[in-house]
DNA sequence: AATATATATATCAATAAGATATATATATAC
DNA sequence: GTATATATATATCTTATTGATATATATATT
């Protein structure tokens, strides 16, 4: 997926700043997605210059400006119409339909060459983390942006969070089952 | 992890060419790293002048000549340290873990955008991709590889492919029982 | 008082992906 | 029977992306 159709699909949510699309990328959506400020910031500016979206400065006291970027219409006719052309190259882009580079795993595979005690911690991190992505997944208190407040409230958000819940409790269950037979 | 670790460590489990490297990261190890020509020819390149492979040239009837990297000892000692002093950083590389990026669950974030049959298509697509997906996986005819074999009969290689075939074996259920709930 | 973290944008070097070029053989489709 | 697609094999080049760093200031923590 483009990152020109990823800011514009979180903008159909409201205006932001590219701040504010990497924070809510790091929130329960980091799972899914992921983009660097060196991403985000020269794709917002190239999508200003294409009238894609429109950016308002706003002056913050004691802190740097924000520069609230915000939808266009024809920003909106581009999305739908990028998102439609495109899906069907999406589905497999990589791996199961996505594209994903797990360190800890390939780590696993090569863990012959490891001490048994470093792979037994590292499976003890790996299992501590995985449970802090798990209680963020859960979490259902106060949520402070529409954009969190949709992940949290729509048949979308509610879908993904769901899956997200499944395939990590999933992964957590069969490590702590068979994690023994890696120390044969 | 770097690209240099990866190649190394599947070389600890014979020679290779960079296509066999490519091919190997094409299979179901596919499901948790992937690496383009692109990396993979200028990594031996860098590894071969830093002498932590060899490399011998095979020819071939009626093909290009084969170069095929064999790990050296001086590789086989970087390798070791290199995977025991970086284990920690690769415990938490992004999201759970892992970078994922799944532009296939990104467009169910933005479904409301699409046509619902459009969306339910993607959905029937996405399905029969993974069930062949995990037909690969839970394949246990021949194999004609080393580095296949070792993930077929090695304890990491059972662990990691039952792992794979847990996730998306949740991820196909969940979909299926779930699906229902964005189409309102 | 010093340090770390959060807010905010921006740029740059290093890395990696994806596309393309080259060459040839075989298998498949029309 | 000819055209096209796929597989084997390496290599390079452009573009995209990451990760690090720079800048500036406020607040929270040690």
């Amino acid at each position: 997926m483009q990152t020109e159709c990823i800011c514009l699909g979180l903008l159909t949510n409201g205006p932001k700043s590219g701040y504010e699309i990497k924070q809510f990328l790091s929130g329960p959506l980091n799972q899914i997605m992921s983009l660097s400020f060196g991403t985000i910031y020269p794709t917002l500016n190239r999508l200003l210059k294409d009238e894609l979206v429109s950016c308002r400065q706003k002056a913050q006291e004691k802190k740097p400006d924000k520069k609230i970027y915000s939808i266009t219409k024809k920003g909106q006719n581009w999305f739908k119409k990028s998102l439609l052309e495109n899906s069907g190259e999406w589905l497999r882009s990589g791996n199961y339909g996505d594209q994903v580079k797990s360190e800890f795993l390939m780590l696993i595979l090569f863990s012959e060459f490891l001490p048994k005690e470093t792979t037994d911690l590292l499976i003890n991190e790996r299992l501590l983390f995985a449970k802090q992505v798990l209680a963020l997944l859960k979490y259902n208190g106060p949520v402070s942006t529409p954009t969190g407040a949709k992940l949290r409230s729509s048949a979308q958000g509610i879908f993904l969070r769901g899956l997200m819940v499944n395939i990590i409790t999933t992964s957590i269950e069969y490590i702590e089952n068979n994690r023994n037979k890696l120390r044969k």
